[in-house]
DNA sequence: TCAAGGGAGAGCCTGGGCCT
DNA sequence: AGGCCCAGGCTCTCCCTTGA
């Protein structure tokens, strides 16, 4: 299936029917997700595209290096052959699963596959600096409920105890230590749900859709939209989870994380092109 | 045809300056 | 003072071009 005409926040929708409904649920503010929460025909065209290709992250001896030759030198004599080699999700869920690897050498791994800032060796140096302030929690991941873990991970931001880590990353943490039903949140999920969300799309003088940021999200990106707002806390964290599962039968996925994966799709997909193409240095607006 | 080289795009936090 | 915004950081990978 092709994009739907109707697809852009510039381009009219070729149905009107369709057209009527997905207006009509643009003003939806239900924090709750439901069917109408969503474009359907958004939705649609996701469902119908082919499967993305798969995140291909850098090795932890590569990412280490980008800031310590000498922690590079440690991980590749370290005995564990994964820490040399790009891994797949599968391969780093499993990798982290093992108690036998040193918690920072598993975290160093995760790091490596989201490519934490390999051109900014300052931050990643706070950020390895930071791992014995996060170790205990990461530890009770499996233990904690997503909205107590990411609530706890908000208090160590608030008490200064982390730096170089922010939401993209500490969720990713999240998702490979275990914390049950907990889901990567980067700037390009959150761009993908806001761009869902039918609340964020009004229709413009013209009659298109046009992609306007409402005030109640709870998802929100750093000015430039480049990252995770600090502001975010646990409930809102809980509400992008449940958003996430919300789309499970309507993008016909096995579970969250799938949809999570096909989402996130790859930086050269149809669906990446189309979030590139949104503004999202505007500023919300209160409707 | 293949290897080498160059350009562009991918990732995201921090520091600092401007604005309200 | 706090909100807002931009530039800086600068490696790795992919893809296209060039030359042997």
């Amino acid at each position: 299936m092709r994009r739907p005409k109707g697809m852009g926040p510039s381009e009219k929708p070729s149905d009107t029917s369709l057209q009527e409904k997905t207006m009509a649920a643009f003003h939806s503010n239900a924090r709750q997700p439901n069917q109408s929460t969503f474009r359907e025909d958004l939705v649609a065209w996701l469902r119908s595209l082919k499967a993305p290709k798969a995140w291909v992250g850098l090795t932890a001896v590569t990412w280490a290096r980008t800031f310590s030759s000498d922690l590079a030198t440690r991980l590749a004599s370290a005995g564990y052959a994964e820490l040399s080699q790009h891994l797949n999700r599968q391969d780093l869920l499993a990798l982290c699963k093992r108690s036998d690897v040193p918690l920072e050498y598993r975290v160093a791994a995760v790091m490596a596959w989201g490519r934490s800032n390999p051109r900014n060796p300052q931050n990643n140096r706070n950020l390895w600096a930071s791992i014995s302030n996060i170790a205990p929690l990461l530890k009770r991941l499996p233990e904690l409920t997503r909205k107590q873990a990411f609530a706890e991970f908000q208090r160590l931001i608030a008490r200064g105890a982390l730096q170089g880590m922010r939401a993209s990353f500490f969720t990713k943490l999240m998702f490979f230590f275990g914390c049950p039903h907990a889901y990567i949140l980067d700037q390009w999920m959150a761009k993908a749900m806001l761009a869902l969300r039918a609340a964020n799309w009004r229709v413009s003088v013209d009659g298109n859709p046009k992609f306007v940021r409402s005030a109640g999200n709870f998802i929100r990106l750093g000015y430039g939209g480049t990252s995770i707002a600090l502001t975010m806390s646990g409930d809102d964290y809980e509400a992008y989870c449940l958003s996430v599962e919300a789309l499970v039968r309507p993008l016909g996925r096995v579970d969250g994380a799938d949809v999570e994966c096909w989402l996130f799709s790859d930086p050269t997909s149809e669906w990446r092109r189309f979030l590139k193409r949104l503004d999202w240095k505007l500023k919300t607006e209160r409707l």
